[in-house]
DNA sequence: TTTGCCCTGTTAATTAAATAACAAATTATG
DNA sequence: CATAATTTGTTATTTAATTAACAGGGCAAA
């Protein structure tokens, strides 16, 4: 597919592809060969004609009577947004939030794998926390090159996520998930996402408020 | 402030306002009383005119010369958006992701009090996780009709989602948080707020990709 | 006093995203 | 064969959110 066209995909069909293909993998494993644009809808949060939206952007087209061939759709959404070779992932951070996401990592095909976990805690470097190698966060910058990571989690506390993330763009990384609840700042060729769990939480509070 | 209005405010300048907050509170906290939107800005990602369209819609108005009055502002996004009695959440799922939400939030001084967890692991059923008595999953309803409890937070693993929800919903809560990969569905009157982290990373593993 | 600067507050314009509307295609059915 | 029922693919419309533009106020310095 045109490399042009890809990057004027919205960022909202990015994830929503991601998600298409989720709910795509559970049915291709229960023997579904095409499903149509309400059933992947009605997987989701989404109206049929989001997903039928989303579809003619990446260029898909299914059959009128059939639907979508579900194994097809599920390699071109592969192809889209993966990596041929797959990408690498290091997680800042190695508490609880840390290992949560290791672990459901773990195990899980896909074509991103979390190669390393940095901490500076002495019950944790040294060891190996859910199959993933923990080092201490002055490794970072060695691990990093030496494994070509491009990509990193911050679950580091607040008042460390500031330096971590300066410490990851100095070490060459491209991407960031910053789920501390500090922003950070990243030059203007690094993809940064910050999501904050307390924000979004004050946010449903609010709203229950309101009924 | 009327209710008409602050039914109108979109749901992101809520997220925001939120950060304001916070962002407010550690600059109150270092002595300082005025501060300028520009200044608020700079300590998110945010514009100074974004700033200022927050506060304009939420009726707030600064000084021409000294900028925003750091305390009373604290005070007015208060009460817009906590409850004047505070409002108390549970968490499903106290696996390492429902222990760092409660870690988290314990101690910290807040509207938001995370009052009980539940799992259908014996070895955390009966006992205190971080400060938070953990119930049995057989008990939500009951513990939660009997607190009063109106919000949700689901980090119980993605084949438990649907079922969690059901439970919590049919139990009277009005708000849930659901980091599950799984999406659920609820009644109208009821919020929800779906964060998929994976989604999230394969986001940003394709605009890595992608330069 | 007057000029210039730097703020706020608000309206206008732009952009991004979601929704609606509908033509075209295909199959089943009478 | 014609008609009805579905479903896709695409354009048009609407809505939501962000960004730009700018009027107006107040202080400082000349």
């Amino acid at each position: 597919m045109d490399q042009d066209l890809i990057k004027k995909i919205p960022h909202k069909t990015i994830q929503r592809l991601s998600q298409y293909r989720r709910a795509l993998l559970l049915c291709f494993e229960q023997g579904k060969t095409h499903i149509f644009s309400h059933e992947i809808a009605n997987l989701q949060h989404i109206t049929a004609v989001q997903v039928r939206r989303d579809l003619m952007l990446i260029g898909y087209s299914g059959n009128l009577r059939k639907g979508y061939n579900i194994k097809d759709l599920i390699e071109l959404i592969g192809k889209i947004i993966d990596s041929p070779n797959g990408q690498k992932v290091a997680i800042f951070g190695m508490g609880n939030f840390g290992r949560a996401i290791s672990k459901y990592f773990s195990g899980r095909r896909s074509k991103l794998t979390i190669v390393a976990g940095f901490d500076v805690s002495p019950d944790k470097v040294g060891k190996e926390i859910v199959g993933i190698p923990c080092y201490h966060m002055d490794k970072a910058r060695e691990i990093i090159l030496q494994e070509g990571i491009k990509i990193g989690i911050i679950t580091v506390p607040g008042d460390q996520a500031v330096e971590t993330a300066k410490a990851m763009v100095e070490a060459g990384m491209k991407g960031i998930l910053n789920y501390s609840p500090t922003p950070v700042e990243v030059p203007e060729n690094v993809f940064l996402e910050e999501y904050d769990m307390v924000t979004s939480l004050e946010k449903v509070a609010f709203y229950v408020k309101e009924h």
